[in-house]
DNA sequence: TACGGTGCTTGCATTATGCAAGTAAAAGCA
DNA sequence: TGCTTTTACTTGCATAATGCAAGCACCGTA
């Protein structure tokens, strides 16, 4: 995906050269979930790569979903998180989760958005 | 995407493994305005490739999401259109849409679901 | 029966993905 | 302080997906 000269002036089109993956919608969940840090989002369930999880990440922010922060007081180690366009992606992510639960079968809701992911810290 | 084993049980991550990709929506985006024709679907302004098309088309078909019909008598040409379980998936088609037009400049939107499209026929 | 349009398929180059391994820097511990 | 472990990536390479251009068979029309 080259992603840098848009396909039509279709919403949806536009929205898939930014989301249109396989692991970036799982990246957003994930964040809304409260991961932060390379090795959680490594630690998912799906086992994403972790070539594919830098160039994520990188996109990520590149496009204004994610910033990476480190923490003020120096403890600890930095990570990622949702911007506020980020987290404008969460009615797309629950229609699709609703969705899956509704016609795949065998899927289940764990992962559940925490409120602490979402607020502004 | 080999999509034949899943990578988790969430929702999402299943989800997208059927329709995860720039091209999918779309087509069940041009099959809620109406067109059914390989050639429309062609003549769409994201200009998808033929055999991508074929492609897409032969895994909706497979995944329940469309059906081929051919018309009952005898005039025309047949076509592709959705099912219910594809119509199921207007919700996130309508989410990820509203998005887009929040968030992406520049992007308009033109088509519009025809409630013929979407009536069984 | 020639002809154009439609619905594909095929070949090939480019790009994305997946897997395994490697590496530099930070964190933890003695 | 020095050593080890963990973390956050990068790199190399094989495989799969995508994109582009042709080609080809079938149908309807003339």
């Amino acid at each position: 995906m080259t992603r840098t000269k848009r396909r039509s002036i279709c919403p949806v089109a536009c929205a898939l050269d930014i989301f249109g993956d396989r692991w970036t919608l799982l990246l957003i969940r994930d964040m809304a979930c409260g991961k932060a840090l390379f090795k959680e989002f490594a630690a998912s369930p799906e086992r994403i790569a972790t070539n594919i999880l830098a160039d994520r990440l990188e996109r990520l922010v590149a496009g204004g979903l994610a910033e990476s922060f480190v923490p003020q007081h120096g403890a600890g180690r930095g990570g990622y998180r949702l911007t506020a366009k980020g987290r404008s992606l969460l009615p797309v992510l629950s229609s699709i989760a609703d969705w899956g639960l509704e016609h795949i079968r065998g899927t289940e809701a764990r992962l559940r958005p925490t409120p602490g992911a979402l607020s502004v810290s």
